[in-house]
DNA sequence: AACGATAATATGTACGTACATAATAACTCT
DNA sequence: AGAGTTATTATGTACGTACATATTATCGTT
């Protein structure tokens, strides 16, 4: 048995050992999956094509998504896999791990690894700083602070965040243009026991959103979506209309348990927040 | 150097080699960070302090989040770390690997390690299926056909799934109710070509969703959030009024180049959407 | 100084081995 | 049969070694 670098790429006999069922298409295909994705093989080293763990990967995604393997099916264990396509027990181990993190697999000691009988799909959402998402679409960002105030919380906010209603609080409006036009509108509350600093930083200059994300770490977080009609004060603040259809975002955020901030931010009408599965 | 098992807690001289401004507080507990996390430390076997890779993962967050490390700053490398630690580099590796894909480091090749500037936070939404959704809060689930049709495709249909005019396709309207409330509103193209098994699919017992995913495999998906008005006829289905503030999702699912579905999914109204960062 | 080739280096990953852990299966005793 | 104990097993992870790869740094050459 050969190891080391360059593994050969012959079929192995047991590359169809399951799959009783499917008549025509795909057992064909079994094969020649390695190195379909993965670094690319340098064309100078002939064909160093290792079976890397993106390959195996690749080969188990498409086994899943030609049901080969259906869902609710146990499929081969981790060294039968390894065996069948030429690795290690780890790269298959790593190969499978990531699948079940994505949600097409599930796992358990002793029991082993089906198919997924409801793939939850992981949307990632990315959520970058205001700006960073205005400027990535290429257009100019602006920022006005509407107002700030440093006083003692909200009833809400005293549930929200957990705080006592004697806290030492910042209460935060502001609003960020997109290519001079209205974008969103934030309103926040900063817990100044929790990130002191915040109460000498020049909040006209930097969003409140920007600087807490570059000065005060959180462990912990909340965040839901929704969709609100606009009141007239926020209709006027955004240049639309009363009871228009805003996107709403809620984030609340934990260092510990400490609360420190929660805010409120409402885009303007069309916004739409994209994310691929 | 005692390698294998059993670990010793002692405190190895290197621990706080950087980190040379702080004053007071952290070096101090930069010591005991191993296996706070991680699979708990058996009784029987006496102390059997493995530093794995949760212990690596929480302490090098703990830097990052005590600004012992700040934004921007490069850390050390994996084969310090691994000593400074007490573990191997691949057990460092695997931490700050994931450390990076939650978007807390920035890695790159002889470059090295630094902490994100701009900590992207990568929200993971787990959009399951309808029906687990409404079972998962325990309420009551219950699902309605309202229209089905075969016919060809509308134009934004086309465009959006990037399929031929005179493509057979089936439209589909049903709802969703939870505890005998409507609860969203699903509209659905579905392409036959591409899943001709649904044309004999009882999609009055289960619904289009769900038969979906579990018979229609796909490999690219795009999805949408975003905020709108009740149409007469919307709210009138979901049982509320005209003009309320709906939270619509918009998605659109491919296998490879073949469009599969495309879907608008309007939910009553108050509906939230949530998610932990 | 500008450019191109070459060396150096930190991360990325594959492998085999060893052991840990959780869950199931088998077994024993009553 | 039922309860409790032990064996079995598939996944989970730690480690050392070896090599791959992408960058950066360095060194000549012109």
């Amino acid at each position: 048995m050969s190891t080391k670098t360059q593994q050969t790429l012959q079929t192995t006999p047991e590359m169809t050992p399951e799959a009783p069922s499917r008549p025509t298409t795909g057992a064909a295909s079994d094969a020649d999956f390695r190195a379909v994705n993965g670094p690319k093989v340098l064309t100078k080293t002939a064909p160093t094509a290792q079976t890397n763990w993106q390959s195996v990967h690749a080969e188990v995604l498409r086994r899943i998504h030609t049901r080969h393997w259906k869902p609710g099916e146990l499929i081969p264990k981790e060294v039968e896999l390894a065996e069948q396509l030429g690795c290690a027990r780890a790269t298959v181990n790593r190969a499978l791990r990531e699948l079940a993190a994505e949600g097409f697999l599930d796992r358990r000691r002793k029991a082993g690894t089906r198919v997924a009988t409801h793939p939850v799909r992981r949307a990632k959402l990315d959520i970058p700083v205001i700006r960073l998402e205005i400027e990535g679409r290429g257009q100019k960002y602006a920022y006005g602070l509407l107002f700030s105030e440093r006083r003692t919380p909200s009833p809400e906010i005293c549930a929200n965040l957990r705080v006592t209603p004697d806290s030492d609080m910042l209460h935060i409006t502001s609003l960020h243009l997109a290519d001079g036009k209205p974008y969103m509108f934030e309103e926040r509350w900063v817990s100044v026991a929790a990130t002191p600093e915040i109460a000498s930083a020049d909040l006209s200059k930097i969003s409140a959103n920007e600087w807490l994300v570059l000065h005060a770490p959180y462990t912990k977080g909340d965040i839901s979506f929704s969709a609100v009609l606009a009141s007239e004060t926020e209709a006027k603040i955004l240049r639309t209309q009363k009871n228009a259809p805003l996107f709403l975002i809620e984030r609340t955020t934990w260092n510990g348990d400490h609360g420190i901030t929660s805010a409120r931010l409402l885009f303007a009408p069309g916004y739409r927040m994209h994310s691929a599965i």
